[in-house]
DNA sequence: ACAAAACCTGACCAAAGTGTCAACTTACTA
DNA sequence: TAGTAAGTTGACACTTTGGTCAGGTTTTGT
């Protein structure tokens, strides 16, 4: 019978967990929580159903794991609004970034849309301040650079969904991203060149001298 | 036992479907496919579950009964890029346009983008076609403009994402729209405002003059 | 070496869900 | 108004699925 463990060394705890959350991140993210399945999720991680149980008690336990551990990683991108910059280069930055996170980890991705569409069941409280404080302190820049008239005066709220928007729609839906540019699937090119058109129209309206 | 019917009048058949529909339309898009129990449908529309199936033989068959239904209403907000038209003036019509729709269609939009992010399971070819054209006629409209001098040279398909993108992401993600936005619920100023903005910061970045 | 903790798993269960059906009622038509 | 087509429905058959469990094996600390 399993109890409280405070273990030293864990290293096979670790794996089975990482192989859990990895698969749980794949499949949830293509069928959604409802339509997942715990038996699919162990098959995908080579692990008996009874023995996912053995390290998550419900479905629900491993997709809010899923959910917290993908939250870690949107910050990264998003660091590089900051006051001292200039605005075209912070806005470059950030853009490219966002796209090669967004390019990076599509499973990811569609898993966060996907429970947003679905009225953010799971999503925790303290997650979604933590995104509101993160765009407060954006949007604190934004305001700045306006207040210097290093940018013209825009909603820097709407501004943002616009760039969050934009950045996250080749990941979450990529079949329609991929129709619209003629291809059969995107590649990184394709994320280079939506950097490169969403920083360039973005920008000449956002600069004072067009 | 329901044969086949060519009807001449049909009041009690159109009214129950459209019911259904309409169910359906509400419940699909807070839920996904499979997290949608027919009963459910059922319940909402008022009928008991085994009518339901009078009409639809399967779940799959309301599921993309609704999605042909939808996407109808999709052309209209998207027939103001005209090749005559000046594009600043193009451009606000279209962006107002396919918000309005959006924002009266909130199940809709979300229904659509749950379908898209699960892989596009049931979206039919030819419907993915009909994008694609329209998409088409959009293009070759803004490379006109891009001839005559009217916009600057910017990539049309990356461009009609970006604008697709913003439109679309206050119904689909509205919790997040919401929170960015520091209200507890979208309301129409707040589309309004969307509107001002990307129009703004879309034609100030597209214009020749800036 | 030995015990205890950690790990593993086939078999099972109860709940929930899709789809069916036979019998019934209502609506239409000639 | 009689006959037929359309619509209605409770009950049920069958399957899937989240979750449990008893008893087994492996790992670890001493």
């Amino acid at each position: 019978m399993p109890r409280e463990h405070k273990d030293p060394d864990e290293k096979i705890r670790e794996r089975n967990i990482r192989l859990i959350i990895k698969a749980g991140i794949e499949i949830f993210s293509r069928k959604g929580y409802d339509g997942t399945r715990i038996a699919e999720i162990a098959e995908a991680s080579g692990l008996p159903k009874a023995n996912v149980y053995y390290y998550f008690s419900s479905k629900e336990q491993i997709y809010t794991a899923i959910i917290e551990h993908l939250l870690e990683g949107w910050d990264n991108a998003l660091k590089y609004i900051t006051a001292d910059r200039e605005p075209a280069e912070a806005f470059r930055l950030y853009i490219r970034a966002k796209l090669d996170y967004t390019r990076k980890n599509v499973a990811e991705s569609r898993l966060f849309a996907s429970e947003i569409i679905q009225g953010a069941r799971f999503l925790k409280k303290k997650d979604r301040q933590h995104v509101r404080d993160v765009t407060d302190r954006h949007v604190a820049v934004v305001e700045a650079w306006i207040a210097e008239g290093k940018i013209l005066p825009v909603d820097p709220r709407h501004l943002f969904i616009m760039l969050w928007a934009s950045t996250q729609f080749y990941a979450d839906f990529e079949p329609i991203a991929a129709d619209g540019l003629k291809k059969p699937r995107l590649k990184v090119e394709d994320y280079e060149m939506a950097a490169k058109t969403i920083a360039e129209t973005v920008l000449r309206g956002v600069l004072p001298q067009g």
